[in-house]
Parts: structure tokens; sequence; C-alpha cells
DNA sequence: GTAGGTGCAAATAATTTGCGGCTTT
DNA sequence: AAAGCCGCAAATTATTTGCACCTAC
């Protein structure tokens, strides 16, 4: 993959925010800088690079797929009502559980989505 | 809400399955009973439905969204590769920390979403 | 009788793709 | 120069909506 200034630029955004912007939301933000980049630039280089696994892909919400600078091991939270996606500490424990402990001790945050991050064997053995 | 044709047929269809169909599967599913009903329709069921709490509505994939007649208290889980979501059991603790111990202990599935049915404090305060 | 429901077709919304031209290497 | 990118516009996919007709209560 060479380096070119909108996936450059593309990658800096996204990974200046710690929201979990939606392609929609680059290419406002990467528009500033590269005025005539397209949206479909935005969505292909966004999906080139979590398959590359330089950002990941959140597959949270229903309608909008969101992008997340962050590669390091963390969870995800959405509300169900106004669809935010929230990073989540792994906790003390570093497991899924301390997450939890995490989520359910914040005040005012009560968490919707876990998200963990493995294939079912169906999948993995093939079709 | 009054009972149609329509309306009891999706329901049923619904329930009949324990996968958790996509408003398509939903149409193909009652078209073998109901030729002539429409896909606007039973979008427009599913929806009024997961509003009024008879069913569920699941924002677990990020294409499309699925549904489940089932609306007991239960998590599931999605693999990020074939998209399929299962059901997962709340464990003996009956509660999510037992339901990741039923996840882990599954041979072949290893999960991959939990999902936990609340909403953040942002949402609740109002806007 | 009428409020609510239905089918159809058109409209949105999110994402993907074909293609001719431009840029890294 | 060649492979890889880009912008644009058209195509897809999932879902929603407007409207005229229909039907359960």
């Amino acid at each position: 993959m060479r380096s070119t200034r909108q996936r450059d630029v593309i990658l800096e955004d996204l990974r200046s925010v710690k929201t979990h912007p939606t392609a929609d939301e680059v290419y406002e933000m990467s528009r500033k800088r590269v005025p005539d980049i397209s949206l479909a630039t935005v969505y292909r280089n966004l999906e080139r690079m979590s398959e590359l696994g330089v950002i990941t892909r959140l597959d949270l919400s229903a309608g909008k797929r969101r992008y997340d600078g962050d590669v390091s091991r963390h969870y995800h939270f959405r509300c169900p009502v106004c669809g935010r996606v929230f990073d989540l500490s792994l906790g003390e424990s570093h497991t899924v559980e301390g997450a939890l402990g995490v989520l359910r001790s914040l005040r005012g945050v009560e968490g919707v989505l876990i998200e963990l991050k493995r294939v079912c064997a169906k999948c993995e053995l093939g079709s």
C-alpha cells in the first residue's frame, strides 16, 4: 500500500479523535485539508486500512459503520438511543469481566454493547 | 394495534424460527402464506412490533437489522465473519458474567458480541 | 364509517463499483 | 512505465415514505 496525501490525512484525522467516526464524519474532517477528496476515496481507504489492521472497523450500529484509529485491545459500548459508541477500558483484571465491572461503575453511562473479536467455528472451518 | 392477516403471519413466522431473520428473510417466509404481502408491510410491522415490545430488534450488524421473536431476557453474539447472530443463555448465575462463561465454554463458537440493553445517561437526560 | 393498514412505486441513506485520468515508486 | 490511486457518477443494498385503495372493529 503506497502513501498518498489522501490516505495520510484520513489516517491522521481518524487518529486525532476519540469518537468513533463514520466514513461520512471522516470525510468532513479530511475535506478541510484536502478539499477535493471524494467520499468514495474515504470509504475505500477506511476499508483498505481496516483489512490491513491499521485501523479498526466497528460494526456496532445497524445503520452506519464506524471506524477506530486505536487498534489496541479494548472494547466498546454503544447507546441504543443515540447510537454513540464509547471506549470501554479493560479494568484492572484486563479481562472482559473487568471491563463489565468498569462499565457498571461508570456514573451515568450504563452501557450497551460489548464486543469480543473472535470468529465462530462454522466460519473457521471453511464455508 | 389491530390484528391483520399480514401482521399475524409475520409474527408467527418470526416466532417459529430460532435464527434472527432480517426483514428480507421474514418477507420470504411470510410470502409463502400471503403471496401478495409487500416488503414494505414487513418492514412496517417489524418496526411497529418492536416499538411495542412484542418482538426485539437487534442492531448487531452494520449491514442488516435483525429481529427476534423471543422477548425474554437473553443476550446475543454475532460472528464477525459470517454475520450470523446466535442466542447466548444467561448461565446459572443469570448474569452477564454467567453468559460470558457459557460463551467461553461453547465448543466451536467463541463469540463476538454481547448486548446489554441499557441507555447512556446523556440520552436519559433529555437531548 | 373511519382510523388504521396495505401494496406499489418512488425516495432516502449508506456503501460500493466502473472507468478514464493522475501519481507514486 | 506500470501498478496503484483518485474523483466522479452510476449502481447496489437496506430501509422508509407518500398515496390511493382496502378492511377490521
